[in-house]
DNA sequence: TCTGGGGTCCTAGGACCC
DNA sequence: TCTGGGGTCCTAGGACCC
């Protein structure tokens, strides 16, 4: 048995536990740039606020229900996450942090339990310790573990648990789960399957099986079998490896010259290089996009965007920089309004398979390879100590390409200053 | 006026190898 | 007219997740 205990409403959950006063309360939080709405308390559920909607559109209705709004603030909610995974570790032999606000235990060892009573101690031991409200879904596979959590979520009845587990509790969840519903089936693979007349999870359990592995392949082939009951998707105890790291960002405003775009590409480019070093590895491949609005129906679109090898693989913020800026003097257009731009850093090797070449003559000064680490290491002790940006490359300029975010919330658990902020 | 950011996996097809 | 069999690697594109 797989449980999957899922935050509720988590980054408005995360503001909430800091503010008691917006308790039963409509909060909702934005994304970068203060955006979209991307959470949203259930009183803001109530008031009809869609999830991801743009603010301009709804800032009427978000004045006229004095809704709270607030800027996304990731330092909250990853210190706040790790501190909900920290209790959920000790509740089961392991665990399986599968995103900011979810996570999957294992739970076959508990057989000599009343799965729901044990569903009940941990959304309480997480609440009484953090603030944040969960809800538990309980069931064979994880997809089923999914579907438990979104009935515990949505029927009160269940009191935030809900364990499926004989036949019977299965088959009325997949009958009254819709396909678009479950887990891994999205907007495409919905639309091909209601073509199909296949519109509960129970249809897609029962379906044809060759003809859902030639359509929906092997992911959904999956799928299909976890609804079964049948175990596909094993628990992930270590998180894997990065594949790619990306830093992206729309911007407040528009950009039109090479010159602005250069800075903000050696921005993005320095944050995936520290990215990069803390996850001590080596990129071989570097990508740059630069973008206009999907939005303007005015100007000309364009989506502009270069894959280069880099001659050695690197985590040197120099080397990246100036990758960067080359792929980006070839994708630039003139004359065009641009809205966002990224840096993706990939083709990843390990530090260490890198720099054991020992030398013959270790008297001699250091490599220019170590050399260059030493620099880095530097660099990075500094920031950690002083502050993010407090040495920086001279192209770089985080200042004026960082998001707006009108409506932050202090860092409550990870900033003395905001701490002291507070009690001011 | 104003629309997020960061990831993964799979498939198909082409180039190339012996 | 007849034209093998079995691979790998890379890339682009499409789907999905939170």
């Amino acid at each position: 048995m797989f449980a999957l205990v899922d935050c509720n409403n988590f980054y408005a959950s995360c503001e909430r536990t800091f503010r008691p006063e917006l308790r039963l309360r409509p909060v909702v939080v934005l994304s970068n740039n203060d955006g979209c709405i991307i959470a949203r308390s259930e009183e803001a559920k109530a008031l009809g606020i869609q999830m991801g909607t743009p603010e301009f559109k709804c800032r009427e209705l978000l004045k006229k229900h004095n809704v709270s709004v607030f800027s996304s603030n990731y330092a909250l909610y990853g210190d706040m996450s790790s501190r909900v995974m920290r209790l959920l570790g000790k509740l089961a032999p392991e665990i399986e942090v599968y995103s900011i606000d979810e996570a999957f235990l294992d739970m076959s060892s508990f057989t000599r339990f009343d799965l729901a009573d044990y569903g009940q101690h941990m959304r309480k031991t997480v609440r009484l310790h953090t603030g944040i409200p969960v809800c538990v879904g309980i069931a064979p596979t994880k997809t089923l573990a999914k579907i438990a959590n979104r009935l515990a979520k949505k029927n009160p009845h269940y009191q935030g648990v809900c364990v499926l587990k004989s036949h019977a509790e299965i088959h009325d969840a997949l009958e009254c789960t819709k396909v678009e519903d479950i887990w891994g089936i999205g907007r495409q693979w919905s639309k091909l399957l209601q073509a199909k007349r296949i519109e509960s999870a129970a249809d897609l359990a029962a379906a044809s099986a060759a003809w859902v592995r030639k359509h929906l392949h092997i992911v959904g082939a999956r799928i299909q079998a976890e609804l079964q009951g049948t175990s596909c998707l094993p628990m992930e105890l270590v998180r894997p490896a990065k594949q790619s790291i990306c830093t992206s960002r729309s911007f407040g405003r528009s950009v039109s010259t090479l010159a602005e775009l250069q800075q903000a590409v050696a921005t993005f480019a320095g944050k995936c290089a520290v990215k990069l070093r803390k996850e001590d590895s080596l990129a071989s491949m570097l990508t740059v996009f630069i973008a206009t609005s999907p939005f303007d129906e005015s100007g000309a679109r364009y989506w502009g965007t270069r894959t280069a090898a880099l001659k050695h693989p690197t985590n040197d913020s120099r080397a990246i920089l100036n990758a960067a800026d080359k792929i980006l003097e070839g994708i630039f257009r003139d004359g065009m309004v641009y809205k966002k731009a990224g840096v993706i850093v990939s083709g990843f090797v390990p530090r260490k398979s890198c720099s054991t070449t020992l030398s013959l003559f270790p008297e001699e000064e250091p490599s220019a390879y170590e050399r260059d680490a030493r620099l880095m290491l530097v660099m990075d002790s500094i920031n950690q100590r002083y502050g993010s940006g407090a040495v920086h490359l001279a192209s770089e300029n985080s200042e004026a390409w960082k998001p707006n975010q009108e409506r932050l919330s202090p860092s409550y658990t990870t900033r003395w200053d905001d701490i002291i902020e507070v009690k001011g």
